[in-house]
DNA sequence: CTTGACCCTGTAGCAGCTACAGGGTCCATG
DNA sequence: CATGGACCCTGTAGCTGCTACAGGGTCAAG
């Protein structure tokens, strides 16, 4: 079983783009990996796991710092694990209240559409409503 | 009753920020304003319907390049007004897929929410749920 | 005449990537 | 051994839609 990948091989396992990868290097979220006698990256099963990690993450949308901080506490397992909480109580409140501001657009939207049926723009409601 | 307006009384009467404004107009959103003589922007009520037009618009989430072809659109009242009602069905559909998006986050951040009842990190089920 | 509120341009920063340009490396083929 | 193509490197610029300076000029009140 291999425990070393390029960059590329990286991405494929993690479903992450290089350009990605290297951007969490640079931003100080995935640690400097070692390099080839050719200056390439090296990345061991550590990486893989903390880039899935990072993935899975942003997929639920937490922001970049929170997930440094949830990185920065998985590697502290012996404190108390209730900051992890809220930082999932809070992006879940932050997911709400996404929801509820597009809900009320798209009720907004609903009213708008469809009050031009073939008409022209010189009297279409929706330019009406748009302007003051 | 007055017509002529500095940009922050523009500002001020459309909800917009100035340096929006400035921006607006170098990205050709809203025309080049006359000039003082102390080279100060002198905005007439077109460009106060205009901007708050914009405003409206983006209020209501759409694109940049949707408010620009809106404002063609309502440049020239003797087109059909369809297209008008598509970017708006376009951009409604456009909500309902962030809605949906965000609705199936919030339900794994609910499954994921409280998982670790007062203990340490080293067994968070949250931490666990994200690692591969 | 000075103060302070306003305005000007130009540039850089935010998030979170993505996309080059212009090179170097590695390995399989002929 | 040479060559081709797939991969990798760094550094920088671009995307959306603003926002925030720095370092100046203008204008009206007191």
């Amino acid at each position: 079983m291999s425990v070393d990948h390029t960059i590329g091989t990286l991405g494929k396992l993690t479903g992450v783009n290089i350009e990605t990868i290297r951007y969490y290097e640079r931003i100080g979220l995935l640690p400097e990996p070692a390099r080839s006698s050719g200056n390439y990256r090296v990345y061991r099963d550590t990486h893989v796991r903390r880039l899935t990690f990072i993935r899975k993450a942003r997929d639920l949308g937490f922001p970049i710092e929170a997930v440094r901080r949830m990185l920065a506490l998985s590697d502290q397992p012996d404190r108390p694990c209730g900051e992890v909480d809220a930082l999932v109580v809070e992006q879940m409140r932050e997911v709400e209240r996404k929801i509820a501001d597009l809900e009320r657009l798209r009720a907004e939207l609903d009213r708008l559409a469809h009050q031009c049926r073939g008409g022209l723009v010189s009297d279409c409601r929706i330019i009406e409503a748009l302007s003051p």
